[in-house]
DNA sequence: GCCAACGTTGGC
DNA sequence: GCCAACGTTGGC
């Protein structure tokens, strides 16, 4: 099994949006970048876990935790003229974009802020940390995660 | 609102 | 297949 981090703008789909869906469990729709793609598409699987962080906030930081409950399928929402993130160049034939269930574990008692991860030194190699990293989904390490965990205590 | 970073697009 | 232009992300 892996971790990984998922950025949302609360914005538009908060921690506490998840939770309130039924089930506290949404689709992780609206992806469109191959990266990522082939991510959601290949290697992020039913019992992974996932942090929930806010980006492009104030301040941005891992909310919680979320667990994988659908493996990579067809992001229909790319075939939906409505959708924001149509894309006519996705068919329910050929589709381009992948997306996931995921499932809330728990919302953390507090915020752990980007500020906190950057400060610690045991998280210096976090992906997050790196200047223009634009992944919205990326890896994070176990040892990484033990220590966010320990922290988010 | 600024701007660095970087992925994508499209002309050649 | 190169690469300049453009658009988007996301911290500040």
């Amino acid at each position: 099994m892996h971790y990984w981090l998922f950025k949302s703008e609360p914005g538009c789909f908060s921690i506490d949006d998840l939770s309130k869906r039924p089930k506290q469990t949404a689709y992780w729709d609206g992806v469109r970048n191959y990266q990522v793609r082939n991510m959601l598409r290949d290697e992020i699987k039913v019992g992974d876990l996932g942090f929930f962080y806010h980006s492009s906030c104030v301040p941005p930081g891992i909310a919680g935790v979320i667990e994988v409950v659908k493996n990579g399928y067809p992001d229909f929402t790319a075939w939906d003229l409505n959708s924001e993130h149509y894309d006519p160049k996705s068919t329910p034939d050929n589709p381009r974009w992948y997306m996931v269930d995921v499932r809330l574990v728990k919302k953390f008692p507090r915020l752990i802020t980007l500020d906190e991860i950057k400060r610690n030194p045991q998280l210096k190699e976090m992906i997050i940390n790196r200047k223009g990293n634009r992944l919205s989904i990326t890896p994070i390490s176990p040892r990484e995660w033990k220590i966010i965990s320990e922290l988010a205590k």
